[in-house]
DNA sequence: GTCCGGAAAG
DNA sequence: CTTTCCGGAC
């Protein structure tokens, strides 16, 4: 790094911070530093959109506001209220852990990053969201978000699927994250991602930070953040017949979207799983 | 159809 | 390390 690198940093952050203060949406979880309503909002957003999750996270604090009335719903009424939001042993990890926790800890939520991510349900994201939220923990979040501004800002082509990601990333988001200031800095980060510097189209032209962003000045917005797609194997069991007659052996011409489209081979019969010779036949 | 995503499980 | 869990966006 450059001497005046700390500087820039600073720069950036302080602009990002700016721009979060003026463009922020008003969202309810954002008026409270309850640690309960926190975890609450960030299970639900954890595989949701906020237009989507919004009316369930409403819908949550009205039926169970403290952590007690959620560990004494039944079962069966909280399923029913997660219905439609999918990743179902969220739901189930969380109840599990507001019974841990007015059970065992005497009601108290856990108040550090360490602590929190012992809790069943609450990973690195949702412990590091909480500790800071809440109790404002030095500790940097790293979420979708977060990579993206991070290697589009620094231009950073590591591939962020990769555990390596998190170790770079997780040390240059806490690098960048100014001490006292980490609920601020952490939903910056987040919202300025999910606002100003979106996947597809980001909005570079009225960007505050264009002039330091590597990804701008390289026109990479589009390239970055790097994810390798995982080529996912499938198998696939082909069991040929071979019609002979006298020297002549029948073949067929492949057509459609596949493998060896427009070549030919024999008479085919395809299935997804391993098959026996007699069913085969 | 493909891609996306936190945490847990394998 | 990789895969799985789900529903929504496209």
């Amino acid at each position: 790094m450059q001497p005046n690198q700390h500087e820039a940093n600073r720069w950036i952050v302080d602009k990002i911070i700016e721009w979060y203060q003026a463009h922020k949406r008003d969202l309810p979880w954002r008026h409270t530093q309850d640690p309960y309503l926190i975890w609450l909002s960030e299970v639900i957003l954890q595989q949701t959109r906020v237009k989507q999750g919004l009316p369930y996270y409403q819908r949550f604090v009205e039926a169970y506001p403290t952590v007690d009335s959620l560990a004494a719903a039944p079962d069966e009424a909280v399923m029913r209220l997660w219905q439609g939001l999918g990743y179902y042993s969220r739901a189930r990890n969380m109840l599990a852990t507001a019974r841990y926790i007015v059970e065992q800890l005497g009601g108290e939520f856990p108040a550090r990053y360490a602590d929190l991510l012992k809790l069943k349900g609450i990973g690195k994201y949702t412990a590091a969201a909480i500790a800071s939220f809440a109790f404002d923990e030095d500790v940097a979040v790293l979420d979708g978000n977060v990579y993206r501004v991070l290697a589009r800002i620094f231009g950073i082509e590591e591939d962020i699927a990769s555990p390596q990601a998190a170790k770079t990333f997780g040390s240059l988001a806490q690098a960048l994250l100014p001490k006292g200031q980490a609920a601020l800095y952490n939903q910056a980060m987040m919202e300025f991602g999910a606002v100003q510097c979106p996947p597809q189209k980001p909005l570079c032209l009225y960007c505050p930070i264009q002039q330091t962003c590597e990804a701008f000045r390289r026109s990479m917005q589009q390239e970055l953040p790097v994810k390798k797609s995982k080529v996912k194997v499938r198998e696939r069991f082909f069991y040929y017949a071979i019609f002979q007659s006298g020297e002549q052996i029948a073949l067929r011409k492949r057509t459609g979207k596949d493998i060896w489209e427009g070549l030919y081979d024999f008479y085919l019969y395809e299935t997804p799983t391993e098959a026996s010779e007699e069913a085969v036949l």
